[in-house]
DNA sequence: TATATGAGGATAGCATGCTATGTAGATGGA
DNA sequence: TCCATCTACATAGCATGCTATCCTCATATA
């Protein structure tokens, strides 16, 4: 068979996709995120008062894991939710003033996970590592399912 | 703050991954597999007659996430179990008809994929990537945790 | 041999993600 | 104005993965 799964892109992906997700799990643990809920507050740390469907957009999940996402974060009490004064269907994302103290130390967390991993490669492996899989995400984009 | 998500080498891994699933699901969705099951179809088309330990080992999972996919691949006809000779604590793992005749047709979806991926990279670029990624693979799994 | 420790598995509980649906409000015509 | 269609969210159901426990059997050691 044409398939090693050593040397399948698909595999590998998933294997180091798993590794810092449980870096990351463990170093955001203590300050009481998941990674999704890290995720997700990278851009609302941005600048707050989104829309569900805005988040959902930027982060490039399915509309209803972000609906579970915003859920946990509301219970976990690192968002507050208000109507959308123009329409009432949607609803407005609002930083908690907890959610804001943690922008420093998750942000310090996910950025040594990113060095220990960078470890072995120079500054050019890096670069030339992310543009490479940013080149897979496009062709992966374009035609979905 | 000196963190951009659209450069985190962890982020960019979690959307390829995540694309990478997607497209690998929906493919192997006909054959009645699932992606996590496909992976360990991959170790026991190469030889069955494993435990789950050994199953656990060669594909860097936990050991209740094994259980728990070959609970799902027993439940879906695709392995049978036999108590282990030597050992009663363990079982062996054995494929079934439908699951053997499932391996060139899955095997084929997920090369069409990964070559899906690497529509935009030439050959070396996919090499320089893939070396890249076993690269941090290896820093990561130094310290777990 | 008796006991402590280890190894193989199963199960519970939870977070992420996805697809598929359902509901209510918004909107653009006929 | 009325209706078809769209849009914003919520919910259900399921697969993966992980950590934490528990049980049983195996093994080494006192």
């Amino acid at each position: 068979m044409p398939f090693e799964k050593n040397a399948s892109m698909g595999f590998v992906t998933n294997r180091l996709a798993r590794l810092f997700a449980q870096h990351l799990h463990a170093r955001i643990a203590p300050l009481g995120l998941a990674p999704a809920q890290f995720m997700t507050l990278l851009e609302l740390w941005e600048g707050d008062g989104l829309t569900q469907a805005e988040l959902t957009d930027r982060l490039d999940v399915e509309q209803a894991t972000m609906a579970n996402t915003l859920a946990r974060m509301k219970r976990d009490g690192l968002i507050e939710r208000t109507p959308h004064p123009q329409d009432r269907r949607a609803q407005l994302v609002w930083l908690t003033d907890k959610a804001r103290s943690l922008e420093q130390p998750a942000k310090q967390a996910a950025h040594s996970v990113n060095q220990m991993a960078l470890a072995g490669l120079g500054e050019a492996d890096a670069a030339e590592a992310l543009g490479h899989m940013n080149t897979m995400i496009e062709s992966l984009r374009e035609k979905p399912g």
